[in-house]
DNA sequence: TGTGTCACCTGAGCGC
DNA sequence: TGCGCTCAGGTGACAC
C-alpha cells in the first residue's frame, strides 16, 4: 500500500532516469486507470512532451511536462511504476510509456485502483484529493499548532482522523498505526477527548513513522516496490501494523487487531492508553 | 458540514 | 483438489 514514504521513494528512484527525457509514446491497456481526460486524449496529449520535474503531494506522484502540463499518478492500493529497458511482460501492465532513449516505464496494477490525470498546471484543482489536502506532514507547514487546529474540529475515533488526506497528507494504514503506537495512543479514542501533550506527542510521532519508512524505502509486504522494482525494508522495523498476535516490541503484551471506521487496525492494548 | 457506509477490484488464505 | 467465502484498503459517491 504506497502511503507518503513509499510515493516519495519511488519518486526519488525515477527522478534520475525520467529527467529530461520525452515521452515518445504511450499505451493504454485499461482505459478507465486514465480518470481526465478520456484515454485517447491522454495519450495524445503526453506523447512528444518532455519531463522538467518529478514532484510528489502526499501519496500523488506529479510528472511535471513541458507546455505547461502535469501528469497525476495515485498508485492507490497496488500500482506500481517500474522503469525498465522493455516493456514488461506482466498480466498486470495496465498502460506503458515508450521514452526518447528506448526505456520504458511501466504501470503495473493489479488491482486496478490506481488514477492518473493530465492536466494544465492552473487546472490541478479539478483532482478532488489534491485540492483539499492537508498539509505536507515533513514540511514546515506541519507544526503542532496546524495539527491542534485541523483536529481540533473532528469528532471521530483519532485513527479515522489521522487517515483523512485533509487532515494531514500521505499518512494510510500502516503510518496511522505505527504512529499512534509511538504516541502511545489507543486508536479508538475520540479526537476530542486528547489532550494538547498528547496530540504534540502524536505530531511528533507521525513525523517519526514517516521518516522512519523513508528512510527504510518504504514498506513492503505484498505488492509495493519501488521505481526499479526493489522492496523496501521498513516490514521488519514495524511496532503493530501486521503484528497482530505477536508480542509489543516494548512490553510484551499481544499486539491485537481491531476495526477503527472499516479499517484492520493494531495496537498494543498496554502501550496505547 | 460532518459522519458513516458502500463500491470499486483481484488475489491470498482459509474452511469444508 | 476445488469451490466459495472473507479479507486486504484509498478514495469518491452517496445518504443521513
Amino acid at each position: 500500500m504506497p502511503e507518503l514514504p513509499e510515493v516519495e521513494t519511488i519518486r526519488r528512484s525515477l527522478e534520475s532516469k525520467l529527467l529530461g527525457r520525452t515521452i515518445e509514446k504511450v499505451y493504454v491497456f485499461l482505459e478507465r486507470i486514465v480518470k481526465k481526460p478520456g484515454a485517447g486524449e491522454f495519450c495524445r496529449l503526453l506523447a512528444g512532451r518532455k519531463i522538467t520535474s518529478l514532484d510528489r503531494r502526499g501519496k500523488y506522484l506529479l510528472v511535471r511536462l513541458e507546455g505547461g502540463y502535469t501528469w497525476v499518478v495515485h498508485l492507490r492500493m497496488t500500482g506500481q511504476l517500474i522503469y525498465a529497458p522493455e516493456k514488461l511482460k506482466h498480466r498486470h501492465l495496465r498502460l506503458a510509456f515508450l521514452l526518447d532513449n528506448g526505456h520504458w516505464l511501466n504501470f503495473i496494477d493489479m488491482r486496478t485502483f490506481g488514477s492518473m490525470y493530465l492536466l494544465p498546471d492552473d487546472r490541478l484543482d479539478e483532482i478532488r484529493g489534491l485540492a483539499t489536502m492537508g498539509p505536507e506532514p515533513l514540511s514546515d507547514r506541519f507544526s503542532v499548532e496546524e495539527f491542534y487546529r485541523r483536529l481540533q474540529k473532528r469528532k471521530r475515533a483519532v485513527k479515522t482522523v489521522l487517515l483523512d488526506q485533509m487532515v494531514v497528507a500521505g499518512l494510510g494504514n500502516i503510518y496511522a498505526d505505527e504512529a499512534l503506537f509511538l504516541a502511545g495512543i489507543d486508536p479508538r479514542r475520540e479526537v476530542a477527548s486528547l489532550s494538547k501533550t498528547e496530540i504534540e506527542r502524536l505530531h511528533q510521532a507521525v513525523v517519526r513513522a514517516l521518516r522512519q519508512g523513508l528512510r527504510n524505502r518504504g514498506t513492503t509486504f505484498r505488492d509495493y516496490l519501488d521505481g526499479a522494482g526493489e522492496k523496501g525494508k521498513n516490514q521488519y522495523y514495524l511496532n503493530v501494523y501486521h503484528r497482530s498476535g505477536k508480542p509489543c516490541r516494548r512490553c510484551g503484551t499481544e499486539i491485537v487487531k481491531i476495526r477503527v471506521g472499516g479499517r484492520g487496525t493494531s495496537f498494543c492494548p498496554n502501550c496505547q492508553k
